[in-house]
This record gives C-alpha cells, structure tokens and sequence, in this order.
DNA sequence: CCTACCTTACTGACAGGTCAGAAACCAAGA
DNA sequence: TCTTGGTTTCTGACCTGTCAGTAAGGTAGG
C-alpha cells in the first residue's frame, strides 16, 4: 500500500476545515475558549460535534489551529508576506489598527483569549507567550532602525516602547470591544504609537514629567 | 417581629465572607471566572460549595462583590481614600504600578477578567464598561489640568492620551503576566504614561512621524 | 476496496443551584 | 441564670444540564 496515496484527503476537506476555523473564531470570540462549545461550532457549519473532533482531534488542537490561522491570514494580505521593518512597520501597525476597527469578530477572539492565556494550564499560554516575545523584537528593531545610528537609545527605552507600543493595541482593542461609540480604534492607536515611538526617539533631550 | 433585628448577621461573619472573596479573587485569576468553580473557592475556606452560595447567592453575584472588593481595597490604601488630579494622578498611576509588580495574584485576575468580559452576557461586562469610562473621564480631566489653560490640547487628543494610558497598562500587565522576567512591569508603565503624557501635553507643536 | 468523512449513541466528569435539616448562635423573657 | 424560640450558617444529598471525548457503524469518494 503506498502511504503517499493512503491517508491523503478527499478534494474540498481544506474548504470544510476552513469554515470550522472561521466558526471556530466566531465561537471563541463570543463565547471565550472555555466556554465556547464543540457542539455551538459544529453547527455553524452543519455538522456534529465529533465531526469536528473528527477533524482536528481535540478541542486545544482546535485553538491552536484557529491562533495560527489568523495569523497566516493576516500576513496574507500584505505584500511579500513579509512584516516591514524600520518606520513602515508602525504604519503597517496603524493600518491594522483601522482595519481591525471593520472586524470587530476577530479583534473579540483575540482580546478575549489573550487574556484567558495567562490562566494555568491554558492550551495557548505558549503561543502568545512567543507570539508578544516575537513582537516586541520586531518592534524593537524597527525602533532602531528609525534612529539614527550616532544616536541609538538605550536597550531600556527600546524595550519599554515596544511592549508599549504592543499593549497599548491590546488595551485599546479591549475598551474598543466594551464600548465602540466612546473609543476610537484607530485614531487611538495611531497617536499612541506615535507618542511611544517619539519618546524612544527623542531619546534623552526630552522632558521629563515624571520621576522612575 | 422587628425587622431590623430580624435577618441580622454574626459577630465574624464578614470576616468569613471576605476571606471567600479573597479565594475568589486567587481563583478567578488562576483559572477564569468560567472554569473557576465554587467547589474549588469553597475548599480553600474550608467550606462546601452550598455554603459560598449561602453568602453570596449566585457565581454571578460572587463576581461582582469581588470586584467591588477589589476596587474598596485598592482606594483604601490612599490618603483621603480619593484618587488624586492633575500630575499626582499620574504618579499615582506609575506607584500602582510599580505596586502591581509585587502582587501577580490581583493582577491576574484583573487581566483575565476584564478579557473574559467582552465575551456575550458576560456579568461583569457592565462593571468593566463603566469602570473604563470613569477612569477616561479622570484621566482626561487630569491631562486638562496639567496643560496652561491658555494653550489646551484638542478634545481628541486628550481622549487618545487618556485611553492610551489607562491601555497600555492594561496590555503591560498581560505580558508582563505571561513572561514576568522579559517584562519590566513598572519601568515599562511609566515610560508609556510618560510617553503619552508628553504628547499630549506637547500639543500640536509636536513632530510628527505618522499621516493618520 | 480502502479510507476519509461523518453520524448516532454513549460515557464519565463536572458544573451551578436547590432543598431539608443539623447545629451553633444570640437576644429576649421568665 | 436558665430557657426558649427564631435565625444564621453550613452540610450532604440530589437535580438538571453541559461538556469533551470515544466507539462503532455507515456512506460515498477516489
């Protein structure tokens, strides 16, 4: 038996498996991951809920495959498939932050199970565990890059934006969820961006307003 | 019958009553507030589950007082138990959070739960909605106070400034939760509120670095 | 013909909530 | 002081519902 041929699967399961994924999405968003049913995802694409089993094994595997999913799609969009570096990666940031405002689904999925990750024993501690540690060296390097070399900031200050500049996305996104009239998304983001990526820059000639 | 004698409770009923809301609160942070189980909060007062709902009728209500606890306990160990305007606001902001770095427990309940509530019908959804706006409100209210009146930043920008610092303390606490040793939670808090601080403050003589 | 796909049927675990009653408590009356 | 009666506190048993996961079988695609 030829084990190329054997176990391969049938023409459209990637399409079923995708819309799993998008209703899986939808589920964790609304619902959170604990909370959030087999069964409520299955029926939204017409099936079982051990038909989903039979897809992707387990409820964690699920997760995982919705968190890498997103982010594949996300990087889709961009051309080269490539995250920018040095000062197009902050616009590349603002420009997330106003398309995000147009999908407010995938924005709750993501607020809601970040903030479920830092629970014990949760299935998707370590990918975002990595997934901020990898942000905040990308968005690290883009810092420097937008200095000039003479004039580099210490590692501190490097640091402290660019987990700033990351959380202050997510925080904005979860007070953005709670009350859409009352919070602009992007306007928001953009100006906190660029208020951390001006304090980095400006390095040590700034004011300072407050002793730490 | 005298109803103000009747249904009075016991001499150290609070004290009981506190020590299940401070379980709750280690409960809710490590696990949820949907997978964490009354059964399991019960245990660690050395109670059954029917005795918690005894004090507290429902999960729901259990939520919420921990909350309010929360927030009593936090504004009790300021002077004049008042949250202070103008510059001391903000150092206020930079000492809890500097505060916040010695007590994870507290912390990770407030990240979980606050991410938890954007979720559909969740309990606590109204609490966090409300306690976002105020603290919009305060924070605005204190970045008026500390420009000259005759020089006042735009409406937008002392709202982004304002969402921005109470965001990026609430994003830092997620990463810092998720990698305690990558992330300087109180060093980190204060260069951000800074950061936004000076822009708004700074106005619109400031450089920009972004079209948004 | 083999196997991917999916259903039906089922299990065991666990959840929050209800209820009757035991026991400790506490104020008031004798 | 002793008793009495109502009340708070809390348990143990139980109910109903939900959940993820498993097993077995059928069907149809390749």
């Amino acid at each position: 038996m030829d084990p190329v041929l054997a176990r391969r699967p049938r023409k459209d399961t990637a399409v079923r498996r995708e819309a799993i994924l998008r209703a899986a999405t939808a589920t964790f968003g609304n619902r959170g991951y604990t909370k959030g049913s087999l069964v409520e995802i299955a029926e939204q694409v017409g099936m079982t809920h051990a038909g989903v089993l039979h897809h992707f094994g387990s409820k964690d595997r699920l997760l995982l495959e919705v968190l890498e999913y997103r982010d594949q799609t996300d990087v889709a969009h961009l051309q080269g498939k490539h995250i920018p570096g040095g000062l197009d990666l902050f616009r590349h940031l603002v420009t997330t932050a106003r398309l995000n405002s147009e999908r407010p689904g995938i924005v709750q999925a993501f607020a809601v199970l970040s903030g479920e990750s830092v629970t014990e024993d949760h299935p998707a501690k370590d990918f975002f565990r990595d997934r901020y540690a990898q942000l905040r060296l990308e968005v690290g390097d883009a810092l420097r890059e937008v200095c000039t070399p003479e004039d580099q900031p210490d590692d501190a200050s490097i640091a402290a934006a660019a987990a700033g500049i990351i959380a202050v996305m997510d925080g904005l996104q979860v007070q953005w969820l709670l009350a859409p009239g009352e919070v602009d998304l992007a306007y928001n983001s953009a100006f906190a961006i660029e208020a951390l990526l001006a304090a980095a820059v400006s390095g040590r000639q700034r004011t300072r307003w407050l002793e730490y």
